[in-house]
DNA sequence: TTGAATGCAAAGTGTTTGCACGTGC
DNA sequence: GCACGTGCAAACACTTTGCATTCAA
């Protein structure tokens, strides 16, 4: 239905052992939805595999920031969401009060980063812009 | 030895009870410490009042916090940090490694904001830069 | 005096781990 | 076949909560 995943394709190469758990766990993350609590991507996963368990969740998740093929979003409350949209660059917007995560892209932002004084011998690896407010509904 | 603390003035304005206790968490905030947990705010606070507890440690940090007297720092593990430096614009780079946390304020990321549109109808209360890399000693 | 703040300990939430069993390569 | 992945449940780290007691104003 939706397009077989160049992920697992990428994760194969990778030396990833593909199992059937893992690959429930990718088409999950393929899929439209933008950012997803690691019970929720349980939840989804289950209506593939019944019998997959949240450890093997959060181990295939884990493994998945590891690689680079997500991001963790951490609002100010709540559980860890897991974004698949690592491809293309974007920030995000939080609700204080409920927890509403929304995609920003503004403009004039996309070039964030740190001298080399400024890294202070750091290896950077990503930057995360996060914006704080109170979304229509809280506000 | 420290200048007297405004910030317990200002609280005392905004009609906070001012107790030993809350005394001692704004102190230890009110020093040179950048980025402490609840534990060691606690720890601090027991040098000055013993009998202080692990409970009203958080519930004095989550009142600065929604008074915006102080900032909460979250890194990608471990408990959340507690910034008292609300008043000078910085950003933080933080190592995946070892949680380790520093303060930066990199040259032209001072203007980050959202246009009108971009809002989604959001109030925006403040922003959250954070680079994320591995320090000298864990690279 | 009196409502707000405290301390204690128990409960909660989200995540990680240990270990026996199962399975992709 | 064997190392790696899995499921389960218990352990874990951090934070919040309920309630009787204390205390700042």
């Amino acid at each position: 239905m939706t397009t077989p995943a160049p992920l697992l394709d990428r994760l194969r190469d990778r030396g990833w052992r593909v199992t059937p758990q893992r690959r429930a766990v990718a088409e999950v993350l393929t899929g439209e939805h933008v950012h997803v609590t690691a019970d929720e991507v349980l939840e989804r996963a289950r209506t593939v595999i019944p019998e997959i368990s949240l450890a093997t969740v959060y181990n295939t998740l884990g493994e998945l920031v590891a690689m680079g093929e997500v991001l963790e979003v951490r609002a100010s409350r709540g559980p860890v969401r897991y974004d698949p949209n690592v491809h293309t660059a974007h920030h995000h917007l939080v609700c204080t009060e409920c927890g509403k995560l929304l995609d920003v892209t503004p403009t004039g932002v996309e070039n964030v980063g740190l001298s080399g004084a400024e890294a202070h011998g750091f290896v950077i690896d990503d930057v995360d812009v996060t914006f704080r407010g109170r979304c229509p509904d809280c506000a």
